[in-house]
DNA sequence: ACCAGTGGGTTGGAAAAAAAGACCCATGAG
DNA sequence: CTCATGGGTCTTTTTTTCCAACCCACTGGT
């Protein structure tokens, strides 16, 4: 009999990371531009004590680096790692998906992509350069286990009970 | 003088609605084909009396719905609404993250896109089809702001002090 | 009829996390 | 000297979360 752990997921795990509350909040400050404390706990609002806790542990986990720019009375500003820049995917999905679901009236925040055109993302496959609605995707593997390729019946792809 | 209240954005309108604990990792397992209660709470680890007020508040927002498949003792799955289904790229993005930065290893879950390659997703602008750094998009307005348009220098794109 | 199992919760108490706001320290400006 | 700025820390109170147990309405087996 299998005990019911969770599913091993790079979900959960990116979740463990960022998945907190204030971390995506703070992220998106420094990605905006802002990078020190007071401005990133005014514009997000987040309390101090828990800003200051999300931002060490992003700095650990090797998101966000920690930028001395003053000696003395030693002052950091916060900036984003590699792997802090590619959580922009993330951001820019979440943003998207807010504006459209959620957010009431217009779009508090806009960019303008490269192009010149309002930037909204897509989200397509890296190999054929098109787009991925959720049943173009076929699992070949969830949470570690193999799933069947054959014809499951649609509606029911492989629930993955484990 | 203005009181620092958090800056209007729908990443955080987002995090409002999908934010807490447990609600993405609910809405991956409904993903997967995962749609009842009990297998839910075991695939993700949730403690049931969480996931059964994440999930009215899943539903009451618009991002699930409750399907009824049997009277009497009333059984419900939870199914994806458009909204919710409109979420694929926000968990793809996070998938391709943990794979990338946080998972250690073969990433435990693996789609075929239709095109036939392993999926990665990317994340493109919808007028250029061409990829979106976190350089290329330009503010227009951040958290109802206006922004300069002149040229800021990528990593310091206008403060937005508010 | 009796019993175990399944599905979807609810309840109560203990433990952990977050919020709010005061406090601290070093330096620089007026 | 005093105030303001930047980056925190400390304490107290309020919220959340976790955990385990319990409940109810069946269903299927014997």
């Amino acid at each position: 009999m299998t005990v019911a752990r969770p599913r091993p997921c790079s979900i959960a795990n990116s979740l463990a990371v960022i998945g907190e509350r204030w971390s995506l909040l703070a992220l998106r400050e420094v990605f905006f531009g802002v990078r020190r404390f007071d401005r990133i706990a005014a514009n997000t609002g987040a309390s101090r004590d828990i800003l200051t806790t999300r931002l060490k542990k992003l700095v650990e986990n090797g998101v966000l680096a920690k930028e001395l720019y003053q000696a003395h009375p030693p002052r950091y500003e916060y900036t984003l790692t590699e792997a802090g820049l590619a959580l922009h995917p993330v951001l820019l999905a979440l943003k998207e998906w807010g504006d459209h679901y959620v957010t009431e009236g217009e779009a508090p925040t806009v960019f303008r992509h490269d192009c010149g055109a309002v930037l909204h993302p897509r989200t397509v496959c890296d190999a054929c350069s098109r787009p991925v609605p959720p049943d173009s995707a076929r699992a070949v593997r969830i949470g570690g286990v193999p799933q069947r390729s054959a014809a499951d019946s649609p509606g029911a792809p492989s629930p993955t009970d484990t």
